[in-house]
DNA sequence: GGTGTTAGTTGAGAAATGAATCTAAGTGGC
DNA sequence: GCCACTTAGATTCATTTCTCAACTAACACC
């Protein structure tokens, strides 16, 4: 291997909600090192296979885990000599937003969540990967339509807003929430539908427009991640 | 070359302010492809030498123009095949902030410095970068203290001021600016010294205070890029 | 010492925000 | 069938925050 020639990886941080609490997709380890510890599902990138980076990583997300995240974005790029024992390594970190619909045991048994407040023992820098997602996500949230992608196709603006709080981790004014919804203008009522199977009033269901539902391109959102 | 192994570049965006208007350093190409052009300073990245992609941006960066940026952050990593001629390949780019003062003309007479505004003619695709780059700062100009790294040293808030405006393109009221000054904390002022030299009442000196003269770590601030 | 110019502050009016209240639309008890 | 209960969603209004203009301050120059 001559001195300008690299091996790289992509890793994706694959995050939904459950139970209020953000958590993070992992998988055991088939191969050293670190075998059999739970880890980012990541792999190498094809130059001879792989678009770019990113369709590297929805090849490697699907590949491990059969998911195809509606939501997709290039999070930074994480290299050096400490992060993996074989010696240096450079490897394009990727993060994800599924519902957790999408996640359910039955279909996905090799996918452990690990929520991702006490976040501790993952191989790797795979740890500050996963915080340096976290983070990303929560301060875009503040000001972004990204906890859409958390939720399924359809959703009323009360269980929007659970997650919002649940993501930011305090309590938003319900008038200020609708007003800001209202303003970003990313949001259609579906017609005539509302919500099922509760004692009172149901709520109006909402489905992001057509417009954002497909992804931007990568380099758009890479730049602007706020 | 075996399918798993890639060459990575870095490639580094150098911003800086001139006539009121963002500006990139840009230098000839030595080699082809081509040569001759004006193009990001960029090179290989190299596991044994560079501690990581930062350290790689900066040692290319001093190679090649004798600069050491006060701020220098990842951008993005950008991959693919189209981006050069020879084939796949992945750059991992940075942008750095400079004051005018370090880019005097005589002392960097390699380094041309173009407008980002109307920006045409580079080659690969580094015209993406410089106006991912342009986009990322302008953003977080909003709502950071990103700009003072174009200031040099010292500067009054007047100059801070129009640094602001000539990033966003508006012009900001003069008590919301000095509020949202105030709540960033950042700064201090010189004790004793004011601006000299005018026609008029001098401005008071300021500079960034201590703890965010030195950089933060990449991660830190590749995370939040807000 | 007066004048012109820019620095920096103050205060009134406008706009955005947020808590509480009110009305609407369902289910289930009786 | 009517009433109580719960949650959705709109409205009201006090409070905070933002914005603009005017005002005072500090210097050089004439």
């Amino acid at each position: 291997m001559s001195r300008e020639t690299i091996i790289c990886t992509v890793d994706v941080v694959l995050l939904s909600l459950k139970d209020a609490a953000l958590h993070v997709a992992l998988l055991r380890r088939e191969h050293e090192p670190f075998a059999g510890a739970l880890a980012l599902p990541g792999g190498y990138v094809r130059a001879d296979e792989d678009e770019d980076t990113e369709s590297a990583a929805a090849r490697i997300l699907f590949e491990k885990t059969a998911i195809v995240s509606p939501y997709l974005e290039q999070l930074a790029t994480f290299s050096g000599r400490a992060r993996d024992p074989r010696g240096w390594s450079i490897s394009v970190a990727y993060y994800a937003l599924v519902p957790a619909s999408l996640l359910e045991l039955e279909h996905h048994p090799e996918i452990q969540l690990l929520a991702v407040d006490p976040l501790k023992g993952l191989p790797f820098d795979h740890r500050d990967i996963v915080q340096a997602a976290v983070a990303r996500v929560r301060s875009k949230s503040s000001y972004s339509s990204l906890p859409v992608f958390l939720c399924g196709e359809q959703f009323t603006l009360p269980q929007l807003q659970a997650v919002y709080e649940a993501l930011l981790g305090e309590s938003i004014n319900k008038v200020s929430f609708r007003r800001k919804m209202d303003e970003l203008d990313i949001l259609e009522p579906v017609q005539g539908a509302r919500e099922t199977g509760r004692a009172n009033r149901p709520a109006q269901l909402y489905r992001l427009k057509q417009a954002y539902r497909k992804l931007l391109s990568t380099t758009d959102r890479a730049i602007n991640p706020d």
